[in-house]
Order: structure tokens, then sequence, then C-alpha cells
DNA sequence: GGTGCCGCATGACATCTGTCATGCGGCACC
DNA sequence: GGTGCCGCATGACAGATGTCATGCGGCACC
């Protein structure tokens, strides 16, 4: 910890909001920005280049997901501290992202003085997590789909028929409408638009 | 202009965001962020109470879109210079935006340095606007869909069926069905699916 | 005061979607 | 080396969805 500065990777893919947190972490006198990142497939380079204490991982991004960088940073640089930071407190969210490493977890609907908090302490060994969002996700349970099921219903989600499914996926026709109906039964949904969004709700898309 | 100071209200439904934002623009010289709002429909009120200059506005947010709050502010304090702020570059925003009386349309993919510029043009009477989203604007032409079509496609995009949309909006489920078929062939797609996705990516529902 | 569009409706039809029963090979677990 | 789950498939069926032709009243525009 030279200088008594803690270095932070910020990655997030709206400019105007990257530079906006940046700005806000700025003004804390312990806390330094050293690199910024708009894209999840450009956080590890970025990270081996620049010698940081703490990454900020925004969830929705181009080429990688932030839980996805998350895992990837959580495996090459064990050491390194991992707040995940996303616009949706989707439970399934908060449980794919602790599973990947994650020391704290924050909604940007949260005040913004928690992010400099949730810097400090994890930095110091804690982790940080919304009670009322770990209670949800608690509560929710684990998500209750196969692979293929999230597979399928990931691809329905654009509103592509069974048949071109069927052709993107290399299944038959009847595959297809096989996965999805168990998927909507155990959604307790009545039909693939439902289940799309009930999925997407709870973070398990 | 008393002082000197170019008085900002900023509207924005993420706590973490909007106050990273003000911090951004707290460290120009020239400009004061006055006063805060979460809700759309707080606006009006925040605005009279506080003589500001400005207004920035975020569309997406909870009790009324920035859009609605952006035409409330042009009809009631015209005079007021008002700056829409969204992530998604919706041609169909941008439109909506610009008939509300709006003098500037940003997307928060773009950089930070712009919206400082921008608050300090509109209030020297230019209006900003992305020229690739003004051209998208124009090219994609006017909004095909009748109001009905619209009010149908937006109580449909939940996934309800023919019978509850029937229901609800105090139709037969013939004509229910008539609207979308329509809207689907306006918008040259093959189910109502795909009808909610492309209406709402052109910015159009 | 026609002409034409819009909102609303009906009925018929083809297709798509969701469900269910059933089957088979692979693989893991006891 | 059974038993059972998973992935994949088929076929049959009911119900939902999308299309089309057609009709009627209201209203705006020339």
């Amino acid at each position: 910890m030279s200088g008594g500065m803690i270095k932070v990777l910020l990655a997030e893919d709206q400019s105007m909001v990257r530079e906006a947190l940046a700005a806000l972490l700025g003004l804390e006198d312990d806390i330094e920005v050293v690199a910024q990142v708009a894209r999840g497939d450009e956080v590890l380079a970025a990270a081996r280049a620049h010698d940081i204490d703490v990454a900020l991982l925004d969830i929705e991004m181009p080429g990688a997901t932030g839980i996805e960088a998350a895992a990837q940073l959580h495996k090459e640089l064990p050491g390194l501290k991992l707040v995940v930071l996303t616009t949706f407190g989707r439970p399934g969210y908060l449980r794919s992202a602790m599973e990947a490493g994650a020391d704290a977890f924050l909604v940007k609907d949260a005040p913004a003085a928690q992010l400099a908090e949730a810097v400090r302490k994890v930095l110091a060994g804690e982790r940080v997590i919304d009670p009322t969002l770990a209670a949800a996700a608690l509560a929710g349970g684990a998500n209750p789909l196969t692979d293929r099921e999230r597979e399928v219903l990931r691809a329905a989600a654009d509103g592509s028929t069974n048949a071109e499914l069927a052709a993107a996926l290399h299944l038959s026709q009847g595959t297809v409408r096989n996965y999805l109906s168990t998927a909507i039964q155990k959604l307790a949904v009545r039909n693939r638009a439902e289940a799309v969004r009930t999925a997407r709700e709870k973070g398990w898309l």
C-alpha cells in the first residue's frame, strides 16, 4: 500500500457514468482511480498492467459481464479485491457474483457514499452486501432451470420462433418446445414471454 | 445569472449515478447543482422551489419519464433550459424529447466532458444533439403505429394473452388480434414478441 | 354530402405454441 | 450392474396466435 492510496480499476461501459464515478471516488483522499475500461473483456489485461488494489466492476458490459470478469480476476489475480456494481438488484446476480469471488455487491440505487465505503471495507477484509438483497437471494432460492433450459430461454428472449431456435441450437423443434415447456412450468407462468420476463427479473437468465 | 454560477437541477433515479454526476459537475467552476430529485413526478416542484437555470433529466425514472417532466417544465417554466440524458440512444426518444421542448439530448455513452459543455451551450441558446442520433431519428422516420396499436403492444409486452389484453383494454379478443397483427406487419416482424422488441428499440413504445 | 380513414367487431382459417406420453442412449451413484 | 436422471427425440392433441375478408358507425376533409 505505497503512499497509503488505494488504487482502483473502474470497469463500466457508459462513459459518462464511468467518468462520473471516477470523479466521485476522486473526491476521497485515500482513493485513486488508476485505470478505466469500458468492456468486460479488457478488465483482466488492465488489471495486470496497473498493480491495483480493488476492481470495481459493472455487470452489464459488452465483451463480458462484470461477473465473468470477476471470475477471471479471482482466478488469475487472487488477493485483488472485487466490488461488483449493478443497476439491477437481482438475487441471481448477487448469487453469481458471490460464486465468482466478489467481495462486495452494490446496486446503483444505493447512496453514493457506500461506494467509497465498500472499497475501504473490502480492503480491510470485510464483505459488503445489501442485507435486503441477501435475504431475497436466500429466500428466492437457487436457479431452478437446467443449463439447456436456460440456454433455450435465453435464445427465445428476442422473439425467435421454435423453428429458428431449433436451427440455431442444433436441436429438433420438438425438443425446443419441451425445454420451453418445462421452463414455463418451473417458473409457474403461462407462456415463453412471461418465462423470459420472470427469469430475467430473478437474474436466472 | 447572479454570481455567474449556472444553477442546475439534476433528476436521475439511481442515487449512485445521480450523486456521481453531481460530483462531476461540481468539478466545474461555473456550475452548481442546487437540487436533486429521484423521481420524474418531483421535478416540477423542485424546479419551482429552486430558481434554476438548467434542468438535467434522465429519461428512465419512476413516477414520470424525463420526457414527460420536460414537457411539464417547458409549459410551466419556459425560459428554463432542458437537457435530456439517457442510457438508450433510441431515435424515438430523441424525437419525443425534442417535441417536449428539450434543448439538448445526450446519451450516457458520450464522454463526460460533453455534459458540462451541453449545460453551457444550452444556456448560450444553442441546441446540442448527437449528429449520429439525429440522422438515425430522421432516417428512421416517425412512429408508424397508431395510438391503439401502441397501446395494445405496450400492454402485450409483459406476455399477457389475448384474452387478458381484451379484458384489460375493454376490447374484444378479435380486435386485440387485429391491432397486434397490423403492428406486426408495420414493423415487418413475425410475432408479437419481436414487435415489442423492435418497437422498444426504436423508442416507439 | 361523398370519400376515406379510424376504431371496433365477427368469423374462418392456417400456423404456432404448450402439454403430455413415450422412447432411447449415456452417465453417475450406490 | 441396476436405478434413475439428463439430453435428445417423436407424435398427437388442445389451445393460442396471426391473417384475411368483411361489416358498421363516427368523423374529418374536400
